[in-house]
DNA sequence: GGACTATTTTACCGATAGGTATAAAAGTTA
DNA sequence: TAACTTTTATACCTATCGGTAAAATAGTCC
């Protein structure tokens, strides 16, 4: 086995790189001169090994779920919507103003708006957003059946509300708040949960 | 006077176009062809009445806050706290889901993140965002001096709280969120305010 | 009508964008 | 050692990026 001149690089440490510059960046922000760079690797080797700029951004992505934000939607699986709801918007706080990372979130400021030439990307993300507040709409109809949450209260409303307020943290965190700043954040939502 | 062979165009119209452009696309994402193209000009003209992309895009961004941005933040002259934090993220989502109009807030998604070369577009963002925070602390104090708040409440995370929402319903906005649910979100957030 | 002035059009600039052809290099297998 | 396979480095491709020089054009003023 091993046939051929073994690679002199490890592809999970290139993903890290350019999905750090993918964050920091956004995805036309980004170029390949920079990947390259970052990733310490010449453009045949990337684009032998990860496909072209667009497949290595949706491999970039696929790693940033795994790595950051996958953690933090386990909260769906909390008992309470009082529990999970904290949960997931200091999961996102964390992430997305931890010190050795770049601040926000990829999944927002990945391509929020692009040219013609991004569209495919830009709604790749908006997919990925709106699949993670359907799933949170999902949960909200069960623990609204289970009574955790009064039965006049609409699951999709309040799926909105709660992503809006964790989208609102991503864009401050890009903005330079704090983590300390974006937890007050969170403790004022949370102070009146349910909104209903 | 009028020297010269006159001008074709409207600097007001063109600047518009540009604006919505922008607005649109994003600062880094416009190309200087698609916005000779939307305005209807050359380049030559457009770097002689509006200096360069740098230059256009600030102007737009002015426009951008006299037309959309400056009415909705007038609800800071209202009296109690209550019915400016509503008339404010009403503004808010009504500016950032109009029918005729880009999807998105231009001071969100002009330049969340780029690459160097939008650097200092990207900083003059977060420092009008960072502005609008701070006049709108400014008022909570007041507020709360005035007895309209209670005195534990801090200013500044009441600011942050308040903008973290105007920014999240931005970026549900981009995403394709309609204004009335957008206006469901805001109406979940008045039913507790203040959220002390 | 001619001089003057500002704007238009056209063509062009160097730099960089994403992407690839080619061939040298570094291993394994026989 | 020779054949084979894969990755490497180098050089190059076309298209587009932001920006500008030069000349043609369309008005006003005298």
């Amino acid at each position: 086995m091993a046939l051929g001149r073994p690679r002199e690089f490890d592809p999970d440490e290139a993903l890290d790189s350019a999905m750090e510059l993918f964050w920091r960046q956004g995805y036309e922000g980004t170029s390949l001169a920079d990947l390259t760079e970052a990733m310490g690797i010449a453009k045949p080797s990337l684009y032998a090994v990860f496909g072209n700029k667009e497949d290595l951004f949706r491999k970039a992505l696929d790693r940033y779920a795994a790595q950051h934000a996958d953690a933090t939607y386990g909260a769906l699986n909390e008992p309470t919507s009082r529990r999970a709801v904290e949960r997931l918007l200091l999961g996102l706080a964390g992430v997305d103003a931890a010190e050795d990372m770049p601040k926000g979130c990829l999944m927002v400021q990945g391509a929020l708006v692009c040219s013609a030439a991004g569209e495919r990307i830009r709604q790749e993300l908006c997919l990925r957003r709106a699949e993670n507040e359907a799933a949170l709409c999902r949960r909200m109809a069960e623990w609204r059946d289970a009574g955790d949450l009064p039965p006049s209260a609409d699951p999709a409303d309040l799926a909105r509300y709660v992503m809006s307020v964790g989208n609102g943290i991503a864009v401050q965190a890009a903005s330079g708040a704090s983590k300390e700043e974006l937890r007050r954040v969170v403790e004022m939502t949370m102070r009146t949960w349910p909104p209903v």
